[in-house]
DNA sequence: ACTATTATTAAATAAAGTTTATAAATGAGC
DNA sequence: GCTCATTTATAAACTTTATTTAATAATAGT
């Protein structure tokens, strides 16, 4: 009946303890009996784990009365801890990169603490980063979660491939970061980690492929709930698509591949005649000047085509749409929409949902960071 | 310490169950103590699973020695109880429809007691089919297994669309075999149990896309050893995917439909210069006859393209073809899969392993079938 | 026949769940 | 303000299932 220090809770417990942090993850706050219903156990099990996360810190109380009016006892409502800082989340962007503390129970937009341009080595970036963010760290902090671009093998932890930021590829990040902190580092894939924190953010859709718009062209798609993880170290891959009549050389080695159509650069090289260094905020300005124009419409007409496929395959009727492409007129977003309708056929048997959405990157990474440190590891029997 | 009649087993031994009848899926016999490390339990309790399954029958000891020579007592073998028939497994064809006994434990190529042509209606089937194999069914079935075409909504249990047997369509299958047999019918669609099958006659491959030849296009994914189950009524549908310059209609409403090129229907089509019956043996004679032609070439590239873009979201590796793709010459099998793999990009970071295989839909009904109803429900506490 | 090895069974123990009963907190009705 | 119904929380007893440990059984090789 003592407080055992980290025994390992059982097959059983660990089912049930996931399910309480990943109906939390979904809902701001729940009381015991409530949870009971949710997660499917007896109030008296339910009761039991919420005791047992609240004394590790991974839940806390809330201290506002349940807004529902009913008669009866009210209920003492739980959180996830939105008090103490347990991970530092990093984004590891192509031009910069991105790190700020952040808690269990973090429900706002993404928020950052520091930031610098990302170095052309490893090392440079990981001294930036002890630089910037070193002071943020302390000796509570559970993890430091990484979401990187490229094709990224969770398994392994490494970077395989990643045509922007070449010197990750391989990197052992955690030994790399172990001189910040002895919290253990974890890679995400950036796109991955988007789809989650949409995930977070609309519990109520379960099925959906995020596409994200940004140096590349990347996807990751959520059935039942659960993220799809390939063995293979691609998730949804969208950007390399071959596009007939595309002769650009793609960053992957391969011709004619989608994303060098409507990554940023690709719309930059569409836009710019003469030379002129690459700006985003130029190729915003020539979109909003000029509208849908004839290579516009071609390359959205691609990017929709790679991405119809993608639905068609995985069974898929929602989309969410995030990055580059909300900084463009509307206009764009609303063409590019019609052209995945188009480009389904999943629409013959209900509606094809595409939206664009802004990213949550960091509630994404807090629950990729949940499901690999506080759940841990594979569930068998114990 | 009395023996229940049926007690349901508490989650935890429900997931040691599924683990002890899934590796007895894979593996044709095992003793309890290979099997406790198989499974990751203490020898005890494996042997207590084993025990318990002997005794509902599912599994059945085996008279042979172990083949290892090794010292020490040798175990005792246990496999799936290939004795007793439990399932009636029925092929619900476009053409025709096949349907035989089975046990848990078979093994075996797919083999069929009765087949009749399909009639046009539903009253009509359950007539032929009472009718030829009423005789096999017995008090001791668990239930009937039934592999249809189409779209199949796996969870309501229903044909959604099925473009060649729409009498399929909206039909409840449970209560039209009601007069046959008191034993649960099951639906399945035809492409997952394939993919199943596949899996069990290869369990070595934990990854792959089997893609069957019939009358449609159709594919499966298998990932990290579990059948991808999307929750829109698809799966990976390949046969819709749209060809460019392709105007002919496709029984799903659209135009330029890949499936109206390579389904057996669509390259008699692409044959047949005169009118004439539809006879797969003509396309075969003519194939054999004048080889790779030039709209040949084109309908497998086209099919090439749909399959390299599910490998590519999908982030597959291997592919397996089944169907009729079998009873052509090898050339043409030869020829569609260097057209995958110049279609995949997977194949810039490993090798793309394309085969051909024959179908093994009864082990697949097998498997779906211990899934539902030994396994049976969801893994909640309890 | 003896030994080493592996397999199985039995008993004791621990973990985690459920059911049942009771206590606590609140709104509603009088 | 008091009582009652309702809901939530917890305590106690019991059940299931797995584990550990020890004892026993079976076999191959010496």
């Amino acid at each position: 009946m003592h407080m055992t220090t980290a025994a390992t809770p059982s097959t059983l417990r660990r089912l049930n303890r996931r399910s309480v942090i990943q109906y939390l993850l979904d809902v701001p706050a729940v009381s015991r009996a409530e949870l009971a219903k949710a997660i499917g156990t007896s109030p008296v099990t339910a009761g039991k784990i919420v005791d047992e996360l609240t004394a590790e810190h991974v839940l806390e109380t809330v201290d506002a009365a349940p807004e529902t009016k009913s008669v009866g006892r009210p209920g003492q409502l739980f959180r996830l801890d939105a008090t103490r800082p347990r991970f530092l989340a990093v984004q590891l962007g192509v031009t910069h990169t991105r790190a700020g503390l952040t808690t269990l129970g973090f429900r706002q937009q993404d928020t950052w603490d520091v930031q610098f341009d990302t170095p052309q080595s490893a090392d440079e970036w990981a001294e930036k980063l002890q630089k910037t963010a070193g002071k943020l760290l302390n000796a509570k902090l559970w993890g430091i979660l990484i979401s990187t671009p490229g094709i990224v093998d969770q398994n392994a932890q490494r970077v395989i491939f990643s045509p922007n930021l070449h010197w990750s590829e391989k990197q052992d990040f955690k030994a790399l970061l172990r001189p910040l902190h002895s919290a253990p580092a974890f890679l995400i894939q950036e796109i991955q980690a988007l789809a989650l924190g949409e995930m977070v953010s609309r519990p109520e859709v379960k099925d959906f492929l995020l596409v994200d718009f940004s140096h590349g062209l990347g996807g990751a798609a959520v059935i039942g709930g659960q993220l799809l993880k390939t063995v293979m170290p691609f998730n949804c891959e969208l950007g390399h698509t071959r596009v007939l009549g595309n002769d650009r050389i793609c960053g992957c080695g391969a011709v004619g591949c989608v994303e060098t159509l409507v990554s940023r650069r690709g719309l930059f090289q569409s836009i710019s005649t003469g030379r002129g260094q690459y700006q985003w905020e130029k190729v915003v300005k020539h979109i909003q000047d000029n509208g849908l124009e004839h290579w516009l419409k071609t390359a959205l007409t691609a990017a929709a085509d790679a991405i119809g496929s993608a639905l068609n395959v995985l069974g898929l009727q929602n989309v969410t749409l995030t990055g580059s492409i909300s900084d463009l007129p509307t206009a764009v977003a609303t063409y590019l929409i019609k052209e995945i309708e188009n480009a389904t056929l999943s629409g013959r048997f209900g509606t094809v949902h595409v939206r664009t959405s802004p990213r949550n990157r960091v509630r994404g990474l807090i629950k990729a960071g949940l499901e690999a440190i506080v759940l841990g590891g594979d569930l068998r029997s114990r």
